[in-house]
DNA sequence: ATATGTGAATCAGTTCACAGCG
DNA sequence: CGCTGTGAACTGATTCACATAT
């Protein structure tokens, strides 16, 4: 094995992890906030301080868009606050439409996050006849059928699916017919979409179950869990958050 | 080195993967779904394709929480229910607090997935005296003044932040300081806890940057074939601003 | 002297492929 | 048989540690 086809080009921007994508938004934050307190330059050090992760995964993962540091001295703010920019094509304007103006749809409809960045509403969508030329956000809400058109006269390659669950797929599959080829699902269901279309989910009710796995965890971590406790222990194991061992183990169990 | 931290062999199969438990809840909801439809048992194949992952994946997966499975037969749904629920902690009530109630704070308040599965929404808090008292999903807003309290009377282990990245650092040291050890957040922030506070986040913003770095790499991808000649066919879609410009560097990308 | 950039080592997660059980 | 459960192989990501450049 690997003969031959292993070595990439060493050209930059081929082939960045997946990881290293996902972290770089995350840098271009903490740079910005570097940039508008006018810091010239950063250390890969004081730089993942900010960022929350460990100096050698960010010098990792800046190793993969070129090199962009200087030895001895560290990073150009501003460079690099382009770099990055460019490297998530951000320099570009990206039009995204949202579907599904329920609570969560007008929250991100209003969110901040959404307009900075090259990122702008282009349009709201909704399926329910009463909210079309409603603006929010003020955005007028135009009804689903017109969806396929809206994504075409805007050239929308993102969209943002924020229905109630029994929809989303429906309305992800008129997206992909439409042209979208990224999407950003808040809705708790698992899409199908075709080869080629980016898809990535935000689930608040998952979050919450992953966060409740090891709160469990940390609440009674050596009981077995071969019984299931009725458990209204929580609100005791509440006080337990004071005492943590430095290398662990030995919790302090409480019962109720 | 770096004090052989090995991980605990524990008696029985504690120790389930990270990547692990943050699928338990997709297969929960594809197994729920099931069970409504009162489908009585389920392959690794059939649950897999629901769940949208593979099935070997899968079966390892269940694996880690022990031989729930028969043979030939597949997975009994209703028991297996049970033990990822179980698994999960969600056998048991989390009280919860949302702090911010701003748009996305009053979303994910009257948002169905909190209701479900053991999450309640113990209280709302917000730091503008005008909201409080005011009902948002049938609970009434309290003031930040009173968080302390709120999280200790409620037994609250779970918080989610819901405000502006100003504020967010701030109320996540005192939710942890009175007894939060799970943290939810939304605010584009990253959070500084102690050892032994949970912390995620969901973040828009960066969800976006995710998807637009693969819809850049898309875009320029059709001409750049390998094979065929440099075409300015599709050089149109991508916007190419590709090298600083001969004049300013400065580029024109506003954070908020 | 100092901090980057990167091979090499390590660790985590996924997939394979088949033994083992119903 | 069919389908689970799992060692083994593999792939990807992280961390280490130091040569390298300023």
């Amino acid at each position: 094995m690997a003969t031959g086809r292993t070595h990439r080009p060493a050209t930059r921007s081929r082939g960045i992890p997946e990881a290293t994508v996902a972290r770089l938004p995350l840098y271009l934050r903490a740079l910005t906030a570097l940039s508008e307190r006018s810091v010239p330059t950063v250390s890969s050090e004081e730089l993942a301080a900010a960022a929350g992760v460990n100096s050698a995964k960010l010098r990792k993962d800046f190793s993969y868009l070129g090199s962009y540091g200087t030895r001895g001295v560290g990073y150009d703010v501003e460079y690099l606050v382009y770099q990055i920019s460019r490297e998530l094509g951000l320099t570009q304007d990206w039009p995204v439409v949202i579907v599904g103006i329920g609570n969560l749809g007008a929250a991100l409809a209003n969110y901040g996050g959404f307009a900075s960045r090259g990122f702008r509403v282009a349009a709201l969508i909704d399926a329910d006849p009463a909210m079309a030329g409603k603006p929010v956000a003020g955005i007028p809400v135009q009804h689903t059928d017109d969806l396929e058109k809206i994504i075409q006269d805007n050239g929308v390659s993102i969209g943002v699916i924020a229905t109630p669950a029994g929809a989303a797929q429906q309305v992800c599959d008129r997206l992909v017919a439409a042209g979208v080829t990224s999407i950003l699902n808040f809705a708790p269901t698992v899409l199908n979409v075709p080869d080629g279309v980016d898809v990535r989910k935000v689930d608040l009710s998952i979050e919450l179950q992953i966060l409740a796995f090891h709160e469990q965890r940390k609440a009674g971590e050596e009981s077995a869990a071969d019984t299931a406790l009725p458990a209204a222990a929580a609100a005791a194991a509440r006080k337990a958050s004071a005492d943590q061992g430095p290398d662990g183990d030995v919790p302090a169990v409480m019962p109720a």
